[in-house]
DNA sequence: ATTTATTTTGCAACCGATTGTGTAAAGAAA
DNA sequence: TTTCTTTACACAATCGGTTGCAAAATAAAT
């Protein structure tokens, strides 16, 4: 009930008649206080209950120990478990995370961007809003030498640590695998073509096509946002096509699936008729029927790389903070991915 | 390049020949400011790109904008719209949200909720982990009178808000379904029974089998941890029984998806041998075939929800910061469930 | 013109940890 | 014992808004 203020520095330095600056050099080790203090001070401060006031430390310092994240949206399969694995990592480190979601408005994306800057975040993790095009708003980071990570859907020129995956790869290995079935007619559902996951996986696609002498029909090419909905209408424009397509790749499971269960209401057998190539393997490409052949996007591990390289620019700021290059770091990190195949995909038993 | 520093109010003050406090008091309208003053200085600041520091100003008021939130893990569907709303609302506000996810340890929820603290959070939402018996460590919030929420997972006895769904009205609605589709052996797939979520469900389904005069079979009544292979095998012990259930009551949606697959694959008819329903309505249940019957679950609105309650609390003590009771709010708000009928239940065409 | 009332603004302490610089004490070397 | 190093700690400024109280400026009243 009583408002019982909380104990500081200035109390253990009274109660112990020291000076702050000892107590505080103390409770981080500092080389020029004695072992020998450095035991007494913690114990006592242990005992008093002691908790340091973040908000001081990061006033003086400028900084804090949360990193920020600004992502489409929160409730997606694959960004809940990016994020997961970035605040996994950033636990264990003793760092906070802050969530911010832009629902994919470069608007939105841009007040966020300067919220968590202003907010002094020691770190930022990013992917794109679907529609941003120019990322000047993020120069800042950089002018401060604040990390700044770009993740899975990352912008073409801008020095930065990225971590994600090989999209034209693994758009090329989807298309392969949709050959190799026998298909000759591939459809292809993308998104934005400002994004490079869709681009790039588009840049495979029509590759892989044309190494197998297949022709890239525009007509099969649909750019949609990539919901549920957005999979079924794409899909329906496709089959109603007078030539439709025998195979589709789809860039996500959630439309994918809507692709799935219209070629199902149309009595079109998968994948017999039409073979469904699906990306990101959520939860669902597993259990709707026919199970989903998708492309594995590892979620967790590049949150987790993510964390990663933003606590390894720190500790390495620490060691020499005289770093005149560090602001033109381009560092990419692929992660793997590979063809899972599925019943929905899986012409030759 | 340069090292800009940021703007200060200093630097305002200095520019315009005013003091620091006036600068302070005029950006936040402060009464005792004269309106051309306001204008000025907001003119002048914008001009000069101000930023007011979070961490300044939240050491002197001791105290942030940060709401904090801690839940089980984040990438589960229920949760991460959850958070979603939880963002949503906050950030229309002006608030910013620190997550962290408790993996269901009881030791890391006390780690996190301290944790929090030490962030001088504004207020707090939390959903407990699945083994928390002692909720001790979240008093320190009351005492400090910082608003906290107990979000959907809540503590029995716990003088403070609450944002939930009526989990023994949705386990009585869920079994009586069961029910009047004709099953009179429905078995019982639940969680910890630490959890009111669980427990309380579980009592709906008690009285609901007793009202109809069903017997309560302890045999069909199986504890899990609730994930898909759980669900799975939970499921199988309960075929595998000489008198199996003709109908199951799951806790929730992922284990209901493993008891449903089972099903399948051992050549049970679904509902006609075995009527399956789940509970949160995750995207799995409606694209699952045969669709998942399951309890609407509002986990968006239960974020805004918990979000508002704390913005709300915290406008009521700015207004009058003298409130002696404050600590003592017990305010539990329901939001509402249904029964979404889908195949997996309806025998009755 | 003087007093009273009211509006407007300034002063300065404060929040609590951090850190460069200075100094006293302890130990080593002469 | 004296001098020179280390070692160990203290002082005090600093980060940038916030706010109680005092003072100044202006307006109103006498």
């Amino acid at each position: 009930m009583e408002e019982s203020r909380d104990v500081t520095i200035y109390d253990i330095a009274k109660q112990m008649n020291l000076a702050t600056s000892t107590i505080s050099r103390a409770l981080k080790d500092h080389p020029t206080i004695s072992d020998k203090t450095i035991k007494k001070v913690k114990k006592v401060a242990e005992e008093m209950g002691f908790r340091p006031n973040i908000l001081a430390a990061g006033l003086r310092g400028n900084s804090t120990k949360i990193i920020g994240v600004l992502v489409s949206r929160i409730n997606r399969p694959f960004i809940s478990s990016l994020i997961s694995g970035i605040e996994e990592v950033a636990q264990k480190a003793g760092y906070s995370v802050m969530i911010t979601q832009s629902h994919d408005s470069y608007e939105d994306e841009v007040d966020l961007s300067k919220a968590l800057y202003d907010s002094r975040v020691c770190g930022i993790i990013c992917s794109l809003a679907m529609d941003t095009r120019d990322t000047s708003h993020f120069q800042k980071f950089i002018d401060k030498n604040i990390p700044l990570v770009f993740v899975d859907r990352v912008p073409k020129d801008f020095n930065t640590y990225r971590v994600m995956i090989d999209n034209y790869s693994a758009g090329y290995k989807a298309t392969k695998h949709l050959i190799e079935q026998g298909c000759t007619r591939i459809a292809h559902i993308t998104g934005s073509q400002y994004r490079n996951t869709y681009s790039e996986r588009k840049r495979g696609y029509v590759d892989a096509l044309l190494e197998a002498n297949l022709t890239v029909d525009e007509q099969l090419i649909v750019e949609t946002s990539l919901s549920y909905e957005d999979g079924e209408a794409a899909s329906t424009t496709l089959f109603d096509l007078p030539n439709p397509p025998d195979g589709i790749f789809v860039v996500n499971d959630t439309a994918a699936v809507g692709a799935i269960q219209v070629a199902k209401k149309r009595g079109l057998k998968i994948p017999e008729d039409v073979a469904i190539i699906g990306f990101n393997d959520d939860p669902i490409a597993s259990i709707i029927d026919p199970g989903l052949t998708t492309i594995s996007h590892p979620a967790v591990k590049m949150g987790q790389t993510s964390a990663k390289k933003i606590l390894n620019h720190l500790k390495s700021v620490k060691k020499s903070p005289d770093n005149p290059k560090k602001d033109n770091i381009t560092e990419v990190t692929f992660l793997n991915t590979e063809v899972l195949v599925r019943a929905s995909s899986n012409r030759i038993k």
